[in-house]
Parts: C-alpha cells; structure tokens; sequence
DNA sequence: CTGTTAGCGCCTTCAA
DNA sequence: TTGAAGGCGCTAACAG
C-alpha cells in the first residue's frame, strides 16, 4: 500500500510475484530467473524500495550485524588516548568487511562505585549487538560483565582477565615490562619508581593505600606491576593515576620527583603518563636521562616531545584490534576463539641511560 | 522450551500467565497487579530471561533506537582530531539517556572518488538505524546522503549545507572567519595567506587549481573562504590540507612560508592546522608574531605549543554534539528541527600582532 | 524456477 | 486487571 514506506510485499504484489520470489530476488540466496529479478527490481525501483528491511531480517535471523564495543572511559577521556583510537580502528577496519557495525558504549562512570548496577548504560541491558567487545578488560566483579552475560550476548574481552566463557585478546604486557626493568637495572639503576594505570574502582590518583594495591583488579595495571617484581624490581614508590593521559602523568611525576631523594628512574605503565613524567621532570629543571631515565609503555610516536625519543615497550594496537575483530567473527561462527596473546618489544630511545653515581 | 534463550512466551507460561500479561510486567506500560509483575520478574528470573529481545521489540515498534553516526574519514583520521572527538563526545552524551546508542559508520574512503558507491560502507545501505548524522557536512552530489535518504532514513547535518529535507546544525564560522579577518587587517596586514581544510572530493594537497576552486563543495572550507572574502581580504595564497591534522598543517606552512617575500599572516581554517604552521615558521626559523602572525579555528586547548597561545575563532564543539543530539531527538519525535546555527568567539593569544614594516 | 506456509519475539488492540 | 489474536517485515522450508 501507498501508506509508509513500501515493503517487500508491496514490491512483489507489484511486481506480480510472491514474497518470496521478491526477497529470493534481493538476496541471491537462490535460483531465480534473470528476468523475474529484473522486473522486481524494476518496481523496487518505482516503488522507492531501497531493499529489506534490516529491522525484519535480524528478527528473522536473529542477528542485527551490530557488536556493542565498551570503552574503557568517557567518550571525551578514551578518544583522547591514541591507543584506544588505534584499537578501534584496527577493530573497525576488521568488522566492516563482514558487514559488522560498531555500536559505541560508553563505561559506567569511572569515578563512581562499580557495584551499583544503576550506574551501567542502559544500551547494555537493551541495546541489540551480537557480540559485545570490552576493550579495556573485565574486573572480577563486573557489573557491565555480569549484564551481558545475563542477556546472553557472547563477550570478547581486550587485555584480560580469563574469565569463564569469554574469549581473550591480550599482549604479553607483564614480559615487556620484565624486559624493561632488567634494561634498567642494567644500566644500573636501583631506586626506580612507577606510575600505573588505574587500579581499580573507583578511580583515584596518588600513592595507592595497601588496601587498594590489594584489591588490584584491573588487568593492564596488575600484569605490568608483576612484570617489575618478575625482573626483581621493587618499586621506590607506586603512583596511580586515575587515566592514560598526558596531565595525569605530569601530577604524578611531580609527586614522584620533587621529592629530596628522588628515583633514578621512573616507568610508567603508558606512554602517555611518561610522557607527563617526562614533562614533570623538564619542569623540575632534571635532566633526562642524566637526572632521571623515563620510560613507558605502548610505542606512539609523539613527536611533539622532541627532542626527546621515548624509552617504551611497543605493542601492535591497530594488531590487537584486528585480534578482537578475528575473535569476534570466530564467536559468531560458533567457534570458541583461543586466547591470544601478541608481543611486544623493548625499544629504547633517549629518555633512559645509566644513572649519575 | 529449554532450548535456545528462553523468549517472553517461556516465561509467561512458566508464570501461568500470558503474554501479554507478561509483556506488561516489564515494559510497565499498563495496569497490572503486582503479585502478578513479581510472578512473571520471579519466572523470568528462573529460566534466565534478561528482558525483552531488542530485536522483536524493534520490528514491532518500527525503531531500533540506533542512529548511525557518519564521521568524515577514517576513524583512525578522525580521531586523532579533537575537533571531532569533543563533538562526538557531546553527541554521545546526549543521546544515551535517550536510550540511543551510536553507530560508527567510516565515511567513504576521502582519497577515493566519491561518485562511485560502490565505494560506500555498506552499513549505510543495511545497518539499522532510525536517524542518521553526518558530522561533518554533506557534498552536493553526496553518494552517502542520497543511500540514506533512499532508504528514508532521516538525516541531520553538521556544518552544513542545507538540503532539503535534511536538519541541519551548524556554526557561523562565515562570520568567525571575517571577524577574524578584520582583526588581522585591523593591525595592518596585507599580505595574509591561508591554509584551508579538504575543499572537495577526492581529497589533495596543496595549491589548488582554479577548477578545483570552482568545485569547492565542503562547507567549512567554504563557509571560512567566504568570511575572508567578506572581510575584504584576497589571500595572496592559499594552500588547502588533504586532514585537519597536525602534521598537514606542517607542510602547508613550509609551503606558504618558505618562499622569497611570505605572507605576514597565515589564517589557517583549523588548530591543528596552524599549530602546524606554527611549527613549521619555527623550524623557517620565523619568529612568531613578529616575522610572522598564525591564526587558526576551533579553540582548542593546545598546551604543547606553549609558551604559544593560538589566536583563533572558538567554536562551541560539545554545544554542537550536544545541539546535533538535539536535532535527532525532534526527528526522532516527528519534529522538523529549525536550522541551527552556533555563535562563535574570536579569541586572540600570543600568535598575532602587528607586521613588521 | 516460483508460490505457499510458517514463524522469528514482541506489543497492542480488543474483549472478557 | 488479564487473555486471545494479529501482525510488524522478512526468510527458510517445502511443494509444485
């Protein structure tokens, strides 16, 4: 009929097949005479009909092509941060081939407590996605976790943990940073410090309590903290910051270095907080490396801090995001993806060298 | 039945009720007795059932409560802008307690020609979506647009331009720019170059030839043109950037400025892109403002360029996202939303001031 | 090769 | 306040 917008069934009545010669004609799924589809295409076209309904064939077929990605953060704070872009894009570039939307969900607040469940977006208790994808990892007691996995929807989780049902993408984080501090104190530094991502939640920044370096549960901050005490590093110090980003870094590089003894070297768990540190210390008018070696984790090129060439562990972000898309169309295929874990590698740039004796 | 997600008719006959007796447990949308809500929650509870099928619900009501989300290039592109992350972010910020999610759909390839659809992401042809935005502007003769509209798909356009038929939000960056402009001359500049964003399709770098002036097609290129024109000033050059990124902005200052009698001002249509230039004077070894002044649009908070302050025309970014949102939500209502059109504030900082004579 | 039939899961009249 | 019935638009069997 003339009222809304036509349907298959106006285009076939049109077009004087049945519904299903119509939709056999739009799919390809099966043999159809070349003129049939020419005349149903014919009064597709008179008719305004721009193909099936996207809206029936996922009721029908039970999938909407969609896959909920949760960032780890405010839109405004993880777009901020190259390295969640760089995953998203490797991710998206990987989903689009196979007709895969990404549909963005905000985290609940990362300054609020976890627990209340209030607190989640509701797009993730009513949102239709195929597969949700946490980027940034689970934590033990994960409301975002628990709802999606109450609704049935198969996860993929960045960074870890392992947790029962779920596929896992991760990077060898807690080696890289072994490297990273045998580097250092082979170069012979003894008092090295180190400023973290979040540990858990809520968010805080500053020198964590006992309490919280207890509950520990964010994956990212836990396995690049076991990777110090892997290389028999005890930290002079740990300071958390409450987000990847380059001011965050600065606070706690001010913390960690106006202080009478300070640290010969300081590593932060990304290179954006190094880089903050890095500022921190210009400030501070330390030399680097002289006074203090700086160094971080994720290999950007940030050009912007020439002269100076970031000491950093690099790991394949736009890779981790074609992993998680990889695991993504394994899970819908019905296959159980196998945990992965991609390398990463030490490379040395000029913030780091022996310490002044 | 046991097998597969159990569906509303599941729990309502394990609750002895029916359907639609269910139904109205969880979607509240009627009178039903309370012992009989807790029956159905307690039911629902037992078998595992997390709520109502978004896809069922879709089909029925006709709404997916999705609005795809069309960014201007790719996301690893867009996102290294702060331009268009802010205004996402306040895009996202409105939407989601309307219970809209938002689906990223990657603009097709800039360097592409546009007239091919063949090109486009097929998301715009079959994802779900009630409304569709696209952030940055549309083309005349706009491949994309014209998929959505075909479909019927409603539209709501950043930036401009106005089509019929389509919401538009935009800024007076016309007006800005001439504000601008005036400024400039006002301090006794008569030799102003100017650095544009992408004017057409598909996208270059560099001098453009008068053709391609003639295409000009993208809104705020041309918007920002005009308000030079109206303030009275023919720039002795301009260079137009393939991205309102950084590192372009670098190469057209080398390009405007690295010639035997440079402009005494650049005006450059984006931050990122006079940071650009800025760099680029320094490394000329230009003196900035007194060898020459740079000026760009936005109003970003660049704090790596200090000791420099960029002069600019500052422009409302989450206001806009939040404006857009705006839009979608009358759309969405049966509303046509009123053409928008945000104020702007010319702010000057330490990157302009008098020629030298 | 084409038509008939039967739902996918839900919500909303309408009637009881 | 609850139940019965129909249909949103589409596709997959199955017949013919």
């Amino acid at each position: 009929m003339s009222q809304g917008r036509p349907t298959l069934a106006d285009v076939a009545s049109a077009a004087g097949v049945s519904v299903s010669t119509a939709s056999l004609a739009f799919s390809g799924a099966g043999p159809i005479a070349t003129e049939t589809r020419a005349k149903v295409h014919e009064a597709a076209q008179r008719l305004g009909y721009a193909g099936p309904n996207p809206l029936g064939r996922s009721l029908r077929s039970g999938r909407s092509g969609i896959v909920g990605v949760v960032i780890g953060d405010q839109l405004r704070r993880s777009f901020r941060d190259p390295v969640s872009v760089q995953v998203l894009d490797g991710l998206v570039s990987t989903l689009g081939p196979l007709g895969l939307g990404v549909l963005l969900i905000p985290a609940l607040d990362p300054d609020r407590d976890p627990t209340e469940s209030a607190e989640l977006d509701p797009l993730l208790a009513s949102a239709p996605m195929d597969v949700a994808v946490l980027i940034w990892g689970a934590r033990r007691e994960d409301a975002t976790l628990e709802a999606l996995q109450r609704r049935g929807v198969p996860v993929v989780i960045g960074e870890g943990p392992e947790i029962e049902g779920a596929a896992v993408v991760g990077i060898a984080d807690q080696q890289g940073t072994a490297d990273l501090a045998r580097y250092l104190t082979g170069l012979g530094h003894t008092r090295i410090a180190t400023v973290t991502l979040p540990l858990c939640h809520p968010r805080q920044t500053g020198i964590p309590t006992p309490d919280r370096l207890a509950r520990l549960d964010w994956a990212p901050a836990r396995h690049r903290l076991q990777g110090l005490a892997d290389a028999g590093v005890e930290p002079t110090v740990i300071v958390e910051a409450s987000a990847s980003l380059v001011e965050d870094g600065r606070a706690a590089g001010h913390l960690v270095l106006d202080v009478p003894e300070p640290p010969t070297a300081v590593i932060a768990q990304s290179d954006l907080l190094a880089a903050g540190v890095l500022l921190a210390a210009r400030e501070l008018g330390l030399r680097v490396p002289e006074d203090v070696s700086v160094a971080g984790f994720d290999g950007l090129d940030l050009p912007w801090l020439s002269p100076d060439v970031l000491t950093t562990v690099a790991q394949p972000l736009s890779a981790k995001g074609e992993a998680i898309g990889h695991a993504v169309a394994q899970v819908l295929a019905g296959e159980v993806p196998p945990p992965v874990r991609l390398d990463v590698e030490l490379r040395v740039g000029t913030t780091t060298g022996p310490p002044r004796t």
